[in-house]
DNA sequence: AATGAATGAGAATTCATTCAT
DNA sequence: AATGAATGAATTCTCATTCAT
């Protein structure tokens, strides 16, 4: 019975603060930071407005929640590819791939995440943080590359930050035009962004190897 | 006399419209985007806040025209490498550092038009527009120098984009943390990128011919 | 015309601080310092909310500025009496008829100011300092007598407050009594005070030198 | 086993009831009234926010409650002594010395129930009530003087007020500054006024009967 | 009887916009 | 054309109170 009733209660605050949470997500990426108020927040959540404190401290800590959300899965899929088999080339390859794949699925979701500037002081040092984090994920392939023998020489802190702009150029930023459909041209932009990553990072045997993951950017 | 009037008169607009344009622009400059309210911008300005609006239809309209001023010359002067003498080369490595000589000197400014928050929406648009003009000019240049044989094939309109995201990543984006001192370590930065994009592009002969622009991103 | 103009606008601004700060000590004389929200001051003016905003930087400072109005009289009144002429014992029995009448008239208001406690802790400490401001008074007089022989001698700093503590619970504090009327008492209430703090104070002349002022508290 | 059951809950909800109040006057002596929240409440009391209201209908109640329980010992202190043994005189130095003494080491507590602001009107109600209770012990010592010839002939009323104002004043009132340490001036303190009073009230034979209670002003 | 999550009415404050002068 | 005081809706956050369990 007690078990029961405790079940009940934390299925009940889970249920609560996940709608929060969920409902931030969704105005995030239907409106973009701005959408966000906590009376937005509540309305989509069917909460009170004051409920939104029992879960978090702060609207902050509340944007946090949610951008850490969405990044964090995002940061460990590429980490995974970084981290996992594979020669360097194919491990760049498949990170390009991946992060692509989904940030094109995910569309404005990515953008919120990677690219839209946040008004919230404590998102930006956030975003900063995870880029940094998508960043070191390239810099331990060029490194792994360079040492290798199979990459150029060169500085991977500087040129892991510009694979990842390139990506975030190529791919995100066009995604918060709405009218802009990306799905038609996926796979060639695709192709042409690891080509260009691989001649910018001086491969020397291109990889043919595919992505370990294909789904949506989040939601998985 | 009625034609000198209406001169004068015109002349005045003119002049209150640029006050309150140059203001709008040192608050962003200073403070952010944050900075630029309607009172600041009317005491900045030396006009009364009503004033703002024989001017500007709207708060948001005049974020865009100081926007406007602000990216529309950055963009010509890029535009001006890409379109002005020298092999698709030279071209290439000046746009690269003069953007980014401009861009460590500008700081804020840089940052306010490529990354910073804004919270009208028209201001996000107005940025993607700009990230585009900017594309088309690393796209001519890297068409050039397809044509010329002087590149590899390529798509350009994807490693345009590239281009500009690994400038932006590299450079703009660290300007958010106000404790980063870029300009010491801006020749190699520079070079590093340079490296990068050359091999990215495919350029077949690197170039060591000067950037044409060395002053700051903005007031020249 | 342009003084004129100038003229209309100042006395424009003036009337609506003047109806603010008129409306807040009002609203503190009915209803205490919690009944001064800045929506029931805004309303009492009728202002906007926003508007008590083009006055006051705070609410903290617009009920600082509705106290210092009330209090700063009250003080010069009883300052006046004890720089003035007398012997210090006419001046001792002048001020605490004229503290008395004054704050028997002024009832609420005066409660507020020496008595109410407020929520705003800048108010306390203004009362702090407002209470001292009157013991001081006392304090002045007191020494005087002390010099001249003509009182016991005692600790001033002391003997004092206690003068100012007797005045506020003997007078203010039924004030707050709504149902109390003070009028009728009045003559009796003031003779008692003054015998009481004359032994207390040891005065070895009992002077009946009429009160200088009084009018109500403050509105004078 | 009924009547066992009976008495088991009755005593839980006593317990209950007994821990709310405590905590409330734990709360009040450590942050004052503002840290008297619900919340604060139930969290010290360790029991559950709603269950505060099964034993309160109102939060001002349970504030009025733990007022009383704070003022009433108070009061009961100075009233033993001012119905117990010794002469008016003696009498009068005790209740004074036992209310200082009490009030300066009682400090906070002494300064929440004699002069803190509290936002609840209620308590400013009941604050005005002891108060009342406190001057009629002095007034009982003050008529009982008279009657015995011992003290000068006066309106004991006011002048009972006269003494607890004074009290008040010269002793709680300080409390409120933080930095003021009263436990070094302390005895000069309560000899001034006890001298002042001594004066005001016309004692004609000064007593040294030590004061009866010295314990803190709350916890006895 | 006890719980504690949920409520929702307020609180102070900000600021783009308007409009009488 | 220019002013700038006034507006009032919107913001985040608090907390006494309620009620389904």
């Amino acid at each position: 019975m007690v078990y029961r009733r405790t079940e009940y209660v934390e299925q009940k605050i889970d249920n609560a603060k996940t709608a929060i949470v969920t409902a931030t997500i969704r105005l995030i990426t239907t409106g973009g930071w701005r959408a966000a108020s906590i009376a937005a927040v509540a309305r989509t959540a069917r909460v009170a407005a004051g409920s939104v404190y029992l879960h978090f401290p702060s609207k902050s800590q509340l944007l946090c929640e949610a951008y850490r959300r969405i990044a964090e899965l995002e940061v460990k899929i590429i980490a995974d590819i970084a981290h996992g088999e594979g020669t360097p080339g194919e491990r760049l390859s498949a990170a390009i791939e991946t992060f692509a794949r989904r940030a094109l699925r995910g569309r404005r979701k990515a953008y919120a995440v990677i690219a839209e500037p946040a008004d919230e002081a404590e998102i930006e040092r956030l975003r900063l943080h995870y880029r940094k984090q998508f960043v070191s994920q390239f810099v331990h392939i060029i490194d792994d590359g360079i040492r290798a023998g199979e990459f150029t020489q060169q500085d991977s802190n500087v040129t892991g930050a510009c694979v990842l702009g390139a990506l975030a150029e190529a791919i995100v930023v066009p995604l918060a035009d709405e009218s802009y459909d990306p799905v038609s041209r996926t796979p060639q932009l695709i192709c042409e962004i690891q080509a260009y990553v691989n001649r910018a990072i001086g491969v020397k045997r291109t990889s043919s190897r595919p992505a370990i993951q294909e789904n949506e950017f989040q939601e998985s």
